[in-house]
DNA sequence: CTGTTAGCGCGTTCAC
DNA sequence: GTGAACGCGCTAACAG
């Protein structure tokens, strides 16, 4: 009498499956795996053995004779940050419908992190691969050329890469910016901050020094800049560099670099602010200095979410479609990986200024 | 001439980088694989070969041998939810310290996608599962326990299911709910909203009538509940059927429950929210209803944020631990997995209630 | 220390 | 319509 308590049976095999029902290996492949043509007796008879057995079939395996996974590797900055959650939950819904999973890795904006990131999921033969990379130009982004060349199709999310073509799906980033802050300059606002600006040594002086700058700075950001020196420029407004922060990118700096410009002899009368951080930074910076929005300043950020709706005054905000981004990723990757090849695409979601509370005319505000 | 362009030259194999070296093939999966011993002069050579081929080694085949595919199955209600996406996110930190992924699913808090997602990643041969279940009891949960009685160990997190005994993250529900509503209690209020009931057909009359319809509430739903009642009690306020919402768990509904709350003849003087839209529905309400917190009412939310605190005024919460959450669940399911087994084990973490400044006292409530 | 050989479980020719 | 045999790339046990 074997006492093997505590070793699960493995999981039965096709062939096991096979001798059960009396039939050749390839012939309970054939049936279980829905493939070439087998007989409706010996159909059933294969069917009948694999229920009872439990039979399920080993992924693995499959994968190993098929060559291709059903697999997509996603790369993010932060999985728990909210907007990327939202950017993997599209990809994950698009990808049940197809047939594919996912794996996920956070690089925290580290491109060496990114890399072997790409690295590992190429060894465990992903089928594609959707990235939101922290390189900046295409020489720091030689893993993702390395991928696409060796046959691992890539579409990117999010930002593309500077000096890089390759699939990309984006939001309008500088269009969304420019509305903003046209919309604020259609109130009337001269001197409109921006936060979350290029994080810099030494403080721009000119447009050119920042522009130079925003080259540096992730894609998504350097494009949000340059819609906001459009805006101004478009309207005549003369650049003033006090009126950009130049701090590092979370929270605390982005209330440091704001609280910094409420100080200015001459305060802005409107804010831009660019991410969820920089947003909740502005926000505090704005109650410390003893202010009020819109009363004393008005304010648009970024990221719509549902608390910018119950916070009073709501807040203007830019929302991005989180999860048609993830979707539209998966869709082109996918539709790649099938062999639909086209050209190279590159596709922009709009995003949407929705009006709240917290923007009025700059009539009131102090100075 | 050979045309084969764009035929991506497939990844070299081992054996590849073997006859390159001119050494067995096990020898170079030896030096390659780290593992048995090689000399220092075959090991340059084979390293040579391989950095010169470029090769890397395909966990699937790996796996495929080892029968380990240092992956775990991640099983959540919503990767685009910022408490899962937190939990998630803990759970990848803690699997990159110890070489392991994860490949996440979403459920929607359906026990049937949970089920065929389970079944997946059983079939993907996922070394372990760690997941959120939308199980309310055992019997709905075979899923689970067929799991680990094939061998692959699962631990559950966030929730635990009735008449189940697993491996199990939690935090400290009832509790969480019992110091909440008793902070509300020692501010002097004695009428104090749940939102978040139990969903029910008709509205419970009686506590015993509610704690069955808890018992049939996800875990974390129904612990709170109790937490809530237990206050009640520890205090001798008599129970009210009116105070608990019973509408669908959603943002909408959780303000319509409210707003009926709120137009009483005799209205609640506080609310407790124990959930992230719960807490959000109900400052529509209150908005709404043109009322004012904590002026005309108290209200202490769940699951705090940074929006929180920037909100006017700032939101008295109760904060979860998401990121601990998944680390101890990782690192729980990656012990069992090491064959470090204990008796199973229920870990409970801690939540912290906020203090901010939605809580005062009832005197000045309507009434 | 090194090379040979046998699986892992499944998909896929190829004869029967 | 069916079954035998081979290959995917790697690890592992066994000789040498």
């Amino acid at each position: 009498m074997t006492t093997n308590r505590h070793v699960p049976a493995s999981a039965p095999t096709i062939s096991e499956v096979a001798k059960a029902a009396g039939v050749g290996r390839a012939t309970a492949a054939r049936t279980l795996g829905g493939y070439g043509s087998v007989g409706a007796e010996t159909r059933n008879k294969v069917e009948a053995a694999a229920l009872r057995l439990g039979y399920q079939t080993n992924e693995l395996a499959r994968s190993m004779s098929t060559g291709e996974t059903k697999t997509l590797g996603v790369v993010v900055a932060d999985i728990g940050n909210p907007f990327f959650a939202g950017v993997v939950r599209g990809i994950s819904d698009y990808c049940e419908n197809r047939g594919y999973n996912i794996v996920v890795l956070s690089t925290d904006e580290n491109v060496a992190k990114e890399r072997s990131a790409v690295e590992l999921l190429r060894n465990k033969r992903v089928d594609g691969l959707i990235v939101a990379s922290a390189a900046i130009k295409a020489q720091s982004a030689d893993h993702i050329s390395a991928a696409v060349k060796r046959g691992t199709p890539v579409v990117l999310v999010d930002r593309a890469i500077r000096g890089l073509d390759f699939d990309t799906v984006l939001i309008d980033n500088r269009d969304a910016a420019r509305l903003a802050v046209a919309h604020l300059i259609s109130h009337g606002h001269r001197r409109i901050g921006f936060v979350w600006g290029p994080e810099t040594a030494s403080p721009p002086v000119s447009v050119s020094e920042l522009l130079a700058a925003a080259e540096n700075a992730l894609w998504s950001d350097g494009e949000r800049l340059q819609g906001y020196l459009a805006a101004l420029f478009e309207s005549g407004i003369e650049f003033d560099a006090d009126l950009v922060t130049t701090t590092p990118k979370n929270r605390e700096d982005a209330e440091r670099g704001v609280a910094r410009m409420l100080a200015l002899p001459c305060r802005p009368t409107a804010l831009f602010a660019t991410e969820a951080d920089a947003t909740i930074g502005a926000l505090n910076a704005i109650r410390r200095a003893g202010l009020g929005y819109p009363r004393d300043i008005s304010l648009i950020g970024f990221d719509d979410n549902p608390w910018a709706g119950v916070i009073d005054p709501p807040l203007t905000m830019v929302s991005q479609p989180m999860l048609e981004l993830g979707q539209r990723a998966a869709e082109q990757l996918i539709n790649r990986i099938d062999g639909n090849r086209a050209e190279h695409s590159v596709d922009v979601l709009s995003t949407v200024l929705i009006e709240r509370s917290s923007v009025t005319g700059p009539l009131n505000a102090g100075e």
